[in-house]
DNA sequence: CTGTAAATTCTAACCGTTTCAACCGAACGT
DNA sequence: ACGTTCGGTTGAAACGGTTAGAATTTACAG
């Protein structure tokens, strides 16, 4: 494989010349010179050595991309795939890669030094969990982060998310004006900050509403098809079943439309429910979820956006960007029918 | 940030010493300096710079992933996000990180030497199209490469691929059983040899059976959402329209599934469908595709495995894996009803 | 003790770039 | 004619590791 000295030998150079050539700079280099280097690199078929470079230049126009869990399952979930599809875009646009970090984050004592070895330029952490120190831990070692949807502890990282409080307000108040009042809702796991600002918004409007939130409808929280699967089982099973049923994310309320069918519960007749997030399901049939729709690819996209901006030094201090989301109404909620009223 | 020289400096021994430590060799460290410089370490937050090392060991301990197209749309469809996953599995567990390279291929020539410049161990080539030189181009230039879901032309590379003719044979093998004469096929977009592999098997089964390929089921092949809309539409608006349809994947199978209900054809009582690939959509609602299972996650997980095995010099020889293909019937599929024969 | 082999450790070259300080010649202002 | 700039070029020092070869200890037999 040739090296920068091939080309400097071949050509009859110093290979600084080369190197000036290669970068434009920082010299000027005559452009007869330059002409007979790119000849010689053509010829030679001439690239440089990523490492070395990285190494000199500290950068290697690279986004690492680190996800709470790596379950290989989890980086390729729903969620993941349509923040990625985001990462991607603005990756692609500003001609970075993008590695996923396959190790999973431990703490910061055993993980911060790896995760910043100068693999990559910086690292976008997506849905850190609430305990965890990845943020902080990657930030105190002076690795460029942005956390992607979920606020970061740390006041000067920056992190990209959807308003999840608005969102299960808006939910909430969409079906508490189809006239339900037995809403439950399914919660996931406790790990991600996001599931209780959404449960809290939704408890915070049904209070409003003056509507009580019923303590036979909640049930430990989990994204478990499994668990959801029986939770939903359990809530229709109930004496007062709910009218409708409102899930943290959209893969949850797909279980609770296999649940509800092959518990012969028509949905929307007989419940309605509501999902969060709006992943591009293609749906093969119907019915079609309602939803809140949860920009997550633009998040994806500004998050990475906001990172390259920091690893080019053009940080113009925008801390924190918040995207409102949106309620869609489909085809899984209508009024609670009067029969089960 | 620390570096080695800084480790060696602190313990008092020289970076040689603290080199063997960091790496358990390849000369042997006596116990009581081993635990005195990992104690520094320990202290001073070291971890070696993977530039550097990935300079001299020419090893980063990365796979790179090229997707034939990389807009970010198609680095995340649901074929990519389950080769993904698969490769992601297999790089968990030999401890490989991803990397998914934005820039888009163009031709040996331009592009060769760029993929190649040891930012990654080895690439995995998914989905090339016939006519490009991506894998010769990169075998020749000396870069591993593994072949996911196409044949390699080139003899030497390896490849992985699912047995496309098998899974035509048993999707139209199917649709015969079931009694259906007027079967069209729907092609996707003809750069990808599979297709053709899948239309090729179409036809001979049919022929086969006695069954002549009808020319009015032949409609230009696309993957596009709204091509396939609008071929399906057409289809259906014949005066003899086909009873049943078979689609090169899942995708178009679900398309296909809108177009119908849109036109008020009932799936499977008017028309049968079947797809190919066997996406794990989690179906919101009935009916369920029946389809073709290819065994994508499996396929790139064991190319991953072929292309890591190759990078460590443990290429045992394997040149190419063919999984088989399982016919999973669900609910698209019925015998063609009476009031349309 | 001494000689010798084995176990450790050190010195220094190297991996392939970038870039700084220095140099050289030509053009320029005076 | 003579400093001064300035465009163009070069040698060599980083960058932060690995490792071969030499040097130093240590272990052990005689």
């Amino acid at each position: 494989m040739a090296t920068i000295r091939d080309v400097a030998r071949e050509s009859g150079v110093s290979v600084a010349t080369v190197s000036y050539v290669l970068n434009n700079g920082p010299r000027p280099v005559r452009d007869e010179t330059r002409e007979r280097v790119l000849a010689v690199m053509r010829r030679l078929d001439y690239h440089p050595n990523a490492m070395a470079r990285g190494l000199v230049r500290r950068r290697l126009f690279t986004l690492g991309v680190l996800f709470s869990s790596v379950e290989p399952t989890v980086v390729t979930n729903n969620y993941a795939t349509c923040v990625l599809r985001g990462i991607m875009a603005a990756a692609v646009q500003a001609g970075y890669n993008v590695t996923i970090f396959t190790r999973p984050w431990q703490d910061a004592r055993r993980s911060a030094a790896r995760f910043g070895d100068r693999r990559t330029d910086g690292i976008l952490v997506a849905a850190p969990s609430v305990g965890s120190d990845v943020v902080s831990g990657l930030a105190q070692r002076g690795v460029p982060v942005v956390v992607v949807s979920a606020p970061s502890g740390d006041s000067c990282v920056p992190w990209v998310d959807v308003d999840n409080a608005r969102g299960a307000v808006l939910a909430t108040e969409h079906l508490l004006a189809l006239g339900h009042r037995r809403i439950a809702f399914l919660m996931g796991d406790g790990t991600q900050r996001s599931v209780f600002q959404r449960r809290d918004a939704f408890l915070a409007t049904l209070a409003r509403a003056g509507v009580t939130a019923r303590d036979d409808y909640w049930l430990p929280g989990s994204f478990e098809p499994e668990v959801v699967y029986r939770n939903v089982t359990r809530l229709l099973n109930l004496p007062e079943p709910p009218t409708s049923i409102f899930t943290t994310n959209d893969d949850m309320a797909a279980t609770t439309l296999e649940a509800a069918r092959d518990l012969g519960v028509r949905v929307p007749q007989d419940l309605s429910v509501i999902g969060f997030d709006d992943y591009p399901y293609k749906g093969v049939g119907a019915p079609i979820l309602t939803t809140v729709r949860h920009p997550l690819a633009e998040v994806g996209e500004a998050a990475a956006r906001l990172l390259i901006d920091r690893v080019e030094g053009r940080g113009d201090g925008q801390r924190e960007m918040v995207f409102q989301p949106e309620l869609i109404v489909r085809e899984t909620t209508l009024p609670p029918s009067s029969r089960l009223n």
